[in-house]
DNA sequence: CTCAACTGTAACTATATTTGTTACAGACAA
DNA sequence: TTGTCTGTAACAAATATAGTTACAGTTGAG
């Protein structure tokens, strides 16, 4: 069904950001940790600024911040500005209006779709960003201090493991 | 997110069968009604087969019907037919090791994406095909009987209208 | 003022997934 | 035994996402 993994990118970049407090992350650092291209984050990073859940600058010392506090930014927010699209689709050539069935399915759908949709949502709503941050903190050695990545240099990117991603 | 249209046409195709009763459909009649290539359905078919919703048979005569009473079928029950993968998908290639949040964040959005999954499904668990085809009943002109299709010819395909399928 | 470090964005290519099509072997009723 | 179906393979087309390169414009530092 979702081919996309814009949600989970979205809430990753945001993490990364409610972890670094105040301090503006530059895109080639959140794109390190997310394991892609700079320019991917950055197009991400534009649709959150326009749903007002990042600021970014322009510039030398540029970078990107969380425009108000993870408490006040929900899943459902980052869920809301990158996934326009509801959970499922409907047909993609109109079925046939001729038969009854086909000529009203639409609209049935699109109601129970809605409903999901909604359920989704509020299931999203639950859980804001510094939620998100607390469960990841008990998993880290506290040793480990805060920055996001102790090597800032021109690290190589880590090796792509193909098709191990987690969900197949 | 989801670029798939399986599960409305899962749903489609059951309730064709839920109002032909126990007359068998045929892949073509069906594939008329959904407006696509008859292989598809009988695809989709092979699948639903699988999760004992219907049963077709092969030869003359033959075609497709529901396995058990449409009271009985669920819009669960349909989309954990087709629809494998959950809602969301995690990151294309797996984040960054050694960044804290990278190598935390992936069993954080597990959990949620669960969550999620299992809120789409307690939806779906709440409507029948015989919802369905209720649902679909109070739209209908009572005149046009009962036959899935009142040509059963060689009837052109529906013009195949563009980019106006409903949820974009 | 000038430079170097950033973002924003366009234009592409690559990759993956779904959907549509053609073709044909095998099942089965008449 | 013949014509009508399903099941399935193999492939083409369409669509969407992700990755890349390139560059204009912004900004702080010196």
């Amino acid at each position: 069904m979702s081919t996309s993994s814009r949600f989970a990118v979205a809430v990753h970049v945001l993490t990364l950001m409610a972890w670094a407090e105040e301090e503006p992350l530059k895109s080639e650092q959140v794109a390190e940790s997310v394991n892609t291209n700079a320019v991917v984050i950055r197009r991400m990073l534009c649709e959150l600024a326009e749903s007002n859940l990042v600021i970014s600058q322009t510039g030398s010392m540029g970078g990107s911040k969380l425009a108000r506090p993870p408490e006040s930014i929900t899943l459902q927010d980052i869920y809301q500005a990158v996934e326009s699209r509801g959970v499922f689709s409907l047909h993609r050539h109109p079925p046939n209006p001729d038969c009854p069935v086909g000529v009203n399915i639409g609209a049935v759908l699109n109601d129970v779709l809605d409903e999901v949709d909604a359920a989704v949502q509020g299931v999203l709503a639950n859980m804001t960003l510094r939620d998100v941050v607390s469960r990841l903190k008990p998993c880290m050695s506290t040793a480990s201090g805060k920055r996001v990545s102790a090597t800032n240099g021109k690290r190589k990117q880590v090796a792509r493991v193909q098709s191990v991603s987690a969900r197949n």
